[in-house]
DNA sequence: AACCAACCCAACCGCATCGGA
DNA sequence: TTCCGATGCGGTTGGGTTGGT
């Protein structure tokens, strides 16, 4: 395919490659990058092919400077480059264009790339624009050397509650994929014993009981018997909120309510934020379940500590329709960024079909993978195996594996004692207030100075008015308020997943307390 | 030192999409 | 509406490099 070397001017393309009708236009119906080019009645040499030389980068970079990008095909017109256009862009985009990053991926890129493409698939340019600097050429070769290694050494791309993910989506799972346990039946979150290693126990504590007992969903009180905290919503008010949801966040989907389906907590959508620039928000939403975003590592890279206008708690975890029995903890899927959020939810109505749905669930004596939110973040856990997997599997482990491994094995190690401890302290310290719904933020491990996002998220909720004090606060009667984007207000978050906080209180119908100074005065009122 | 296999990565290929004429 | 050029994207290829034997 490629002529490489010896500057292949042989007119014929060289290699076969003129047999090539491309639909894709080229001047003169001549294939890509191939056969004689006719400018002006002068004829030219036939296009060259291979490696670029540092005269033709010369050149190009001396035209962009000049023209700017686009137009590639003007390039071989109006410079000595015998290149076509795509060869142009694609030299340009890769190689010379300004703010490349070159050298090999972080280990927070590696993460970060596995996780997008357990969201997005083969999507390279979509994966490439939530790491900056790097191109969907880089990325994809990277995750096919992966693949190679993976096959080669038998073992699946993703662990199993990968593909779960994949099917839950309806999306056709990459084929190479090897499934390893049945899919179809709930798995206990612990039970992520992968390849023979001894399983992990990090997601037990993730869901518990209410201190009180275990109430049955199907014994909730009736709106008649407690204050009425959501009305019922109808389904089609889920599934508008559901089609709202997702065009909020994945602006190349318009969903109308009346064909969107609803998800349930076993297939989970997973969308992205491509609002939120150059970082990266995953985003499992889930109307009437949770919401969950991350912050990626790659964002703490640049900027290591939140600021009181960048706005780094975008999270707003809504379970307003679950369980008054469960207590969902969310850790953050990364280490580096670890900050869990944990809502308790006092009873409330639940809309008969979720209802049922939960009851069936419990039936199975499993809520723990019913959760969308746990899957999610459970996978992150995974993840990190996986990665610590392939650096197992290397026959000689070079210098960068190994300290890889012990990167890896140090921050999981941190997660799973992190998360002890935060059952512990959440459990004995703030307890299950029966009156109010509450909120907890914790301290998470990593490389993030998370006491100080905890302070900042403190002093905002105080600021807004919110009855918060230190680690604990109640809600006004049971309603979420999404600690989202604090720092800006209701009318301004650009920075935070292009939702400002009017969306989030019409989307989510929460409503944050208010006090006379506090910034949501005016938000308009839902109920 | 030679050979070989695995890995890396730049570049090409084919197709899809978009926008203007 | 159709055509066509420009562009973008994902898949594929094959030469170069590296490390083990």
């Amino acid at each position: 395919m490629v002529a490489h070397g010896g500057g292949s001017y042989g007119g014929n393309g060289a290699n076969g490659s003129s047999s090539s009708s491309s639909t894709s236009g080229g001047s003169g119906g001549v294939g890509f990058c191939v056969g004689i080019g006719v400018s002006g009645g002068m004829a030219k040499p036939a296009l060259k092919k291979g490696p670029w030389t540092a005269t033709e980068d010369a050149i190009l970079v001396e035209y962009v400077k000049k023209q700017g990008e686009g137009n590639w095909n003007a390039v071989q017109k109006n410079t000595s480059l015998s290149r076509c256009g795509k060869s142009c862009r694609l030299r340009w985009t890769n190689h010379l264009r300004p703010n490349l990053r070159k050298g090999s991926f972080t280990p927070e890129e590696e993460l970060l790339i596995i996780q997008l493409h357990s969201e997005l698939g083969n999507k390279w340019a979509r994966m490439a624009a939530q790491l900056p600097g790097r191109t969907d050429n880089e990325i994809k070769n990277y995750w096919n050397t992966r693949i190679k290694r993976r096959i080669r050494q038998g073992l699946p791309l993703y662990p199993s509650k990968e593909m779960a993910h994949f099917q839950g989506q309806g999306q056709q799972a990459p084929s190479l994929l090897l499934p390893e346990e049945p899919l179809d039946q709930p798995q206990p979150v612990a039970r992520t014993a992968i390849r023979g290693r001894p399983p992990l126990q990090i997601p037990t504590q993730s869901v518990f009981q209410i201190p009180g007992g275990h109430q049955p969903s199907s014994q909730c009180p009736s709106p008649s018997q407690t204050p009425v905290l959501l009305s019922p919503q109808p389904n089609h008010q889920l599934k508008t909120a559901f089609a709202n949801s997702l065009s909020l966040f994945d602006q190349t989907r318009q969903i109308s309510p009346s064909t969107s389906t609803l998800p349930s907590p076993h297939s989970p959508t997973t969308i992205l934020s491509p609002s939120y620039n150059d970082t990266n928000i995953a985003a499992a939403a889930f109307p009437g379940f949770a919401l969950t975003a991350s912050v990626h590592p790659y964002q703490h890279h640049t900027s290591p500590l939140p600021s009181p206008t960048g706005g780094f708690f975008q999270f707003s975890p809504l379970p307003q329709l679950l369980s008054a029995s469960h207590v969902y903890a969310t850790p953050v899927e990364f280490p580096s960024s670890q900050m869990y959020i944990r809502q308790m939810q006092k009873p409330m109505h639940i809309p008969q079909e979720l209802h049922d749905h939960e009851v069936n669930l419990e039936n199975h004596g499993n809520m723990s993978m019913s959760n969308p939110s746990l899957s999610e973040s459970n996978r992150g856990i995974e993840l990190l195996e996986d990665l610590l997997d392939q650096t197992n599997h290397q026959a000689v482990p070079t210098n960068n594996s190994t300290s890889l491994e012990q990167s890896h094995t140090s921050l999981l190690n941190n997660n799973m004692q992190e998360n002890q401890e935060h059952q512990l302290k959440s459990t004995d310290v703030n307890g299950w207030n029966p009156d109010m719904g509450s909120i907890n933020v914790c301290e998470g491990s990593g490389m993030v100075n998370n006491k100080s996002m905890h302070e900042e998220l403190s002093n905002f909720l105080q600021s807004i008015g919110s009855p918060a004090v230190h680690e604990e606060f109640s809600l006004t009667d049971g309603l979420s308020m999404p600690p989202l984007d604090f720092s800006a207000g209701p009318t301004t978050s650009e920075d935070s997943l292009g939702l400002d906080m009017q969306q989030i209180v019409s989307l989510f119908q929460v409503e944050p307390t208010a006090s006379a100074s506090s910034p949501w005065n005016n938000l308009p009122s839902i109920y």
